[in-house]
RNA sequence: GCCCCCAUAGCUCAGCGGAUAGAGCAGCGGACUUCUAAUCCGUCGGUCGCAGGUUCGAGUCCUGCUGGGGGCGCCA
């Protein structure tokens, strides 16, 4: 990357002024290199100078002035001044920047690819909604976050498994089914109550009706146990299949879909729950099985068995995780979870310490709520009352890519006010389409290019782009590196937005000030159709980061 | 009561301890006989919630306060 290749330029640099007697003795802080607010400053700068003020007992303009003249001769290095109070600014090399076009078309869709990962096994877990019923609207975020996580860390090298936890055991499942079986008898006229906390949606209505049209009334027949049971399986596989459905409109698939109950059935539980108590991290009280996570610095014991004997979601989730990291061996887990779960954090930490396993192999990404908006009025996603807005109708109403480029433009922790009138709006109000519109645009020109009969050079001269407008739009193409490896540091996809609506606008700049095809001046025009091909690539390789669509018309 | 997140332009939000705090939208004024005007250009717009502190330098870090959201369960 070449952030990092100018850093390391500048800390040679200062080593080599070290060993002259340029400057004197000291241990230089880590070289941080940022692209200056200010254009006018240079495409790059660094404070290393003020930094180092103090340790070197020098006026940080002197510092940067002996780093400076001891800096190695660099191709993409154009023009660098010292200016007060010591940073030093470094611009790009025109002649170099035009090239690059050709480094870009040539790296194809590996540009922008970086080796951040060296091939680490990381898994992402998302979405998880317990399936018990069609996924509301406030799960998108989770999955759209997920999933471009997913693909921003595949990007930077790391070895990614998707996965979709399905919570099929347990008490909210149990309600589930005796909610279903409850509506199963109404539907054959019986007078059946829902179950307390019960799932009240009209979709068991629905599924209870199509049970009784495919398989008559026999489980009124069956002991009580028996049909729930039946009810269950079948009310998580028809969950399951519209999830998987739903989830695919929006672009997110799973490798694997990790069945909670497996870890009952296969043993996997008892092994945990063993090695627990092995290491002294289980107690008994209340006739309850506890965590002691008092002695591992938590605030509080936490139950893991019930007094009544069944384990709760706790108990679940430390054998899920046992089998994520020791059985098969995830160096890094991200989970990713709604805020109302945050308190769930640092449980799940201690947990990881009980089991032996160092927490910090667990990050968990907390995002905030979504706010839904129709017409300015709030409409509520509660599972409780009938308006329940599910993911897949927004999705149909509004689009896969709108409802990915809404849910992606703001940061993990702020609340998305998520306005569908403006969603389906397809005007200016409306920043959706900025970017797959440049897209088109480029197209649009190869289209034309093709239609008059040009010829695209594999050898154009790229040298001749020195326009402006043409240099900063290469500039654009240079960041995507940088820009993958600031998601990812942070797991902050939103970055992503913000690059591909400002790649897109030194486009569509590029494109009022520089007529591509021109018969007069076809050297350029080849050189320019380099440039816009490459731009084309680059712009079609966020949008896949994105999971959104790059149409070749508009 | 304790813990976490948020507070930046009219609105929605970016902002990596650096230089004169940015974008989109809205408002106002311009640009299509041209490779797509879903575009571009100009302009208006700020006590960065408040008060201290650390620093050569604070929207950014620390402390306190105010306001909003979330959490503190043998629910998930």
């Amino acid at each position: 990357m070449l952030r990092d290749d100018i850093a390391a330029l500048l800390t040679v640099a200062l080593r080599k002024a070290q060993k002259r007697g340029d400057l004197p003795k000291f241990s230089p802080p880590a070289i941080a290199v940022e692209h200056p607010k200010d254009p006018s400053f240079g495409d790059y700068t660094t404070n290393v100078a003020m930094q180092s003020a103090r340790l070197a007992r020098m006026a940080p303009v002197k510092i940067a002035d002996a780093i400076v003249q001891n800096l190695a001769p660099a191709a993409y290095v154009g023009k660098v001044d010292v200016v007060p109070p010591g940073f030093i600014n470094i611009t790009l090399a025109d002649d170099w920047l035009s090239q690059q076009v050709a480094v870009i078309r040539q790296d194809g869709e590996r540009w922008g690819n970086i080796d951040k990962g060296g091939g680490r096994k990381v898994q992402v877990e998302y979405v998880s909604a317990n399936p018990t019923g069609p996924l509301h609207f406030g799960g998108a975020r989770n999955a759209v976050l997920g999933d471009t996580l997913a693909n921003l860390l595949a990007a930077a090298g790391y070895k990614v498994q998707r996965e979709y936890y399905v919570n099929d055991a347990g008490l909210q499942i149990r309600k589930f089914g005796e909610s279903l079986l409850a509506r199963y008898g109404q539907a054959l006229g019986q007078e059946a109550t829902l179950p307390e906390d019960g799932y009240h949606g009209a979709y068991l209505q629905e599924w209870a009706g199509e049970i009784v049209r495919a398989e008559g009334n026999h489980y009124l027949s069956m002991p009580r146990e028996e049909a729930i049971s039946v009810l269950t399986a079948w009310g998580i596989r028809r969950t399951l299949r519209d999830l998987e459905r739903d989830l695919a409109a929006l672009g997110v698939h799973f490798d694997r879909w990790f069945s909670e109950k497996s870890l009952y059935e296969d043993g996997t539980f008892g092994e945990v729950m063993n090695l627990l108590r092995s290491r002294g991290f289980l107690h008994e009280k209340d006739g309850a099985v506890w965590l002691t996570a008092t002695a591992l610095g938590g605030a509080k014991d936490e139950v893991v068995i019930r007094s009544n004997g069944t384990p709760g979601y706790f108990a679940s989730d430390i054998a899920y995780h046992y089998d994520k990291f020791i059985r098969r061996g995830f160096d890094w887990v991200i989970d990713v979870w709604a805020v109302d779960h945050q308190g769930h954090v640092p449980r799940m930490k201690t947990a990881l310490q009980a089991l032996g396993v160092d927490p910090k192999r667990l990050t968990v990404v907390l995002y905030d709520m979504v706010k839904l908006l129709r017409n300015g009025q709030e409409v509520k996603l509660s599972k409780r009352s009938g308006d329940i807005v599910t993911l897949a109708e927004v999705v149909a109403e509004v689009g896969k890519d709108a409802v990915r480029f809404m849910l992606l433009t703001r940061g993990n922790e702020a609340t998305i006010e998520f306005d569908l009138d403006l969603a389906v709006r397809e005007s200016s109000e409306n920043p959706v389409y900025y970017v797959q519109y440049a897209h088109a645009r480029i197209a649009s020109i190869f289209r034309k290019a093709q239609e008059d009969g040009w010829t695209i050079a594999s050898d154009a001269n790229l040298s001749l782009l020195v326009h402006p407008a043409e240099l900063h739009l290469v500039r654009h193409l240079l960041m995507l590196p940088e820009v993958v490896d600031l998601a990812v540091t942070r797991l902050q996809p939103h970055h992503l937005t913000y690059y591909a609506r400002d790649l897109a606008a030194a486009f569509h700049q590029f494109y009022r000030d520089c007529q591509v095809l021109d018969r007069q001046n076809e050297a350029l025009s080849q050189a320019r159709l380099q440039l816009v091909a490459a731009t084309k690539q680059v712009l079609a390789q966020v949008l896949a980061l994105m999971g959104m669509s790059a149409p070749e018309r508009m």
